[in-house]
DNA sequence: ACCTGAACACCGTTCAAGT
DNA sequence: ACCTGAACACCGTTCAAGT
């Protein structure tokens, strides 16, 4: 019984499930054609190379992204509404973040984003050069913690370990010494939900602040 | 006339200046066996195989990251510097945050820069928990914003363009529409410096507000 | 139009053999 | 203790040959 005959899209579906599940560099076109059940070879006839498969793969993911809508009462709530929609977005694709990047395509990426970013901080009262910022500052905040996040789940142990570090050290700060709840604080292992949302409340509140 | 016996150092040494200049991806056993005028194997008598002698290479590179000093006169100021210090330092050793994250290191390489930020936050007012996830946010900012800084440089030409896509689409929203400045400032090419001074100070101003 | 295997130039790594 | 070349199992890619 033979295969029935190979697409593009079923290259693209078999790729994108394995970039997916582990990422880009466990992507081989041999792999793949195993995958597939085919030779190698005929990858190239569908696809080009390899290259050209993984920017294909991002300029469909990237299309495929949905649309952000913002809630909440106030622009302060909306924009943070929409900065945790994007990180969610981008936490759904743990690669696409850093391939997109490598691709020029961030700014193709971020357009529905940025244009609810724009809306909300125009309703707050930022115009011209201090929305723009206010507007970028966002989105590399946003995009920024989602890379430093993913890292940090692709090296689960931390070797030397915060904890370790802070009780270790008779250099911790006089600081740390007579705040028992700070060093506490700090030995325990990190929330990127909670510092995520911390900052970019934050963030928002004094970028806002300059439209009132 | 005979090479002198090779050694480890000289090892880590060829191998830092080709990372330093082309990434990891480019360090390969036999290039650098090349560079080094000996066979591939001895390289491993010396540093095990690739991922070690990586290994080291991030070890010893996190090693001699110099002191942080904060200056300013207030709290915010010298939080902002330190912030700024941190940016210039991981910016000197371009792929070395991406390393550290992927070893698990990170929290040790941020030490001193945790420690600064500790007594800074602690003179502005802040305690325990609140205290560490101002530090953490502060960290996390930086962080994630020379990942994006390097993913830009790295793809210097963003294929679409932002300006065309303002340009182009009539998605562009209202807001942008009837705010002429505000457009041509998201067209103009982003200052990744200046978008990290404004989101910092911005950060900084708001954490700290609330330890007054 | 689509698929194939053979072949090429690269990898990292192991190992037995040299001095 | 240190270095070596040969060999192995992987890559991506090209190409001539098939249907």
């Amino acid at each position: 019984m033979t295969r029935s005959p190979l697409t593009r899209d079923e290259v693209l579906d078999a790729a994108a499930a394995l970039v997916r599940q582990s990422g880009p560099q466990a992507l081989t076109m041999r792999g793949l054609a195993a995958e597939l059940g085919t030779a190698v070879t005929s990858i190239y006839w569908h696809v080009g190379n390899r290259e050209s498969l993984l920017d294909a793969l991002v300029e469909r993911t990237v299309a495929d992204l949905g649309e952000i809508r913002p809630r909440g009462g106030t622009p302060q709530e909306r924009v943070v509404s929409v900065a945790r929609a994007l990180r969610r977005l981008l936490r759904a694709h743990p690669h696409l973040v850093a391939m997109v990047h490598e691709r020029g395509l961030t700014e193709r990426m971020f357009l529905p984003a940025q244009q609810a970013l724009v809306h909300e901080v125009h309703a707050a009262g930022l115009r011209g050069a201090r929305a723009a910022e206010a507007v970028r500052a966002v989105q590399f905040q946003v995009v920024g913690h989602v890379l430093v996040e993913r890292n940090r789940e692709r090296a689960p142990v931390q070797r030397p370990g915060e904890e370790d570090l802070w009780a270790e050290t008779d250099t911790a700060t006089a600081a740390a010494e007579d705040d028992r709840a700070l060093a506490r604080a700090l030995a325990a292992p990190v929330d990127p939900e909670r510092v995520f949302t911390t900052s970019v409340r934050a963030l928002v509140k004094s970028l806002l602040e300059a439209g009132t």
